[in-house]
DNA sequence: GGTTCTCATCAAACCAGTTTCATGCGCGCC
DNA sequence: GGCGCGCATGAAACTGGTTTGATGAGAACC
């Protein structure tokens, strides 16, 4: 049966001591799976808001274009995160969401939120508290949308990634797989394809990253945590004020 | 007595009916006031995370600083709003409040949600929501930051202002205050003042606002929506999936 | 084994927005 | 009423990132 390791308990259990009646409520989420190739569409901005994923396996990621082929890459969704979350306020998706590489998803309809919220208001803490944290990581972004340069955005970005990725796997080391393309980072980062492309470079020349095929190994991490003025909103949140159960 | 007419109340009340227990809780929210003059720093980065704040009168901001001083504002707030809603999830709060004009704030203690969420799912879930809507218009912002010129991101902001304020003020017509100086404004889109002021009298120019003192009028509303691809987020929310009470 | 396609890299012209500094208006303050 | 200051505007040099088009390497497909 799927769900005997399941990524979102794994991931949740990172902030609070899941019970069995939790896990049984998130069981209840992760019970169908289905794969998809890579760079397949799996759903499109203005489709109805209905169903939630959670990603079991693979990279995807989710963006907007403008009506004249700009295209901006909002978010990168990794196993264990719960996409399309933000739609769930509103009855069309404003997003499209494309896998980078092969992929497996659980959906589950956004109704079966509204049991969590009947019978666990500490779920439901953890649940609002995951979206203000996700918030907080949009203002980081926009952050370093507003405000840094190419490299610092680039920088940025690897640290987020790596820092994502090492909740769920925290033996990770310093080197992370990056399935994108140049194309899609600069999507990502509001730059262009050619930019990316020299800013690795220098970044490589200059000894501050590695890269081999789609791995990128952090060299000196500490100074590029200084570069960009990073912050992991990942490893703690404030639980504190959770109800019991 | 303070909550006779509640901003909060009115701001949620445009989402679901709320009843009197709901109101008798939120109205706990909002009992205790304070003033403020303009330009005061109210809690600053780093701080620890213990109130949230609903403003009852006047506008404000909150921003992060990096190292060397670039300046970014995340988010001009409103009466009605709900300051200091993403530092929830975290202990110390990440930005930095500060008045644009006088104010008035309900401060209340985070830990006041914990009565909401075992009480009431049905006002958590809209919490939720909130929280989630907020992403959405975030993500509209990263988009207008990564890909648009800076004239579409003069737009993007008024239609954005104008459409938050008209939640709570039905009658509002296309005319508002904008009580920001134009660093503020830069600082808030990425750009410089310099660029601002120059766009501004390019808008104006060209017919689609007119400005007196600190006060804006749309001229041409449907066009702007046109050229920024804009969407209202705080209309409509789907609110189909919520617990009962 | 050749064809095709995608993707990273290179190069050079170009431009949107920055930087810096100067001017002038309006407002609060003594 | 005059002083000082914050703020919008103007002008000109400058630059970080874009645009376009060419090249080559690797992977997928018959």
């Amino acid at each position: 049966m799927p769900g005997q390791n399941s990524c979102l308990v794994d991931k949740l259990s990172h902030y609070i001591r899941l019970d069995d009646s939790h896990r049984a409520h998130l069981a209840g989420i992760e019970k169908s799976e289905r794969n998809y190739p890579a760079s397949a569409e799996i759903y499109q901005g203005g489709d109805p808001a209905r169903d939630l994923y959670v990603v079991k396996r693979g990279w995807l990621f989710s963006y907007t274009d403008l009506p004249d082929g700009r295209r901006q890459v909002v978010k990168i969704h990794h196993p264990g995160d719960i996409v399309g979350f933000p739609d769930v306020a509103l009855k069309h998706v404003t997003t499209t969401l494309r896998t980078a590489e092969e992929v497996c998803l659980c959906p589950f309809p956004k109704s079966a939120l509204d049991v969590i919220f009947r019978e666990s208001p500490r779920l439901s803490a953890l649940l609002l508290s995951i979206a203000l944290r996700d918030q907080v990581v949009f203002i980081d972004l926009l952050r370093a949308m507003g405000r840094m340069n190419a490299q610092e955005r680039v920088v940025y970005m690897l640290l987020d990634l790596i820092a994502r990725l090492r909740i769920t796997n925290s033996a990770m080391t310093d080197t992370m797989r990056l399935p994108l393309t140049q194309s899609q980072i600069a999507d990502y980062l509001g730059l262009t394809n050619v930019y990316i492309s020299r800013t690795f470079l220098r970044l490589e020349k200059d000894g501050y990253i590695q890269r081999t095929g789609d791995g990128v190994h952090l060299l000196r991490e500490d100074d590029l945590i200084d570069m960009t003025d990073f912050y992991d909103r990942y490893a703690d949140m404030d639980t504190s004020w959770f109800p019991e159960n």
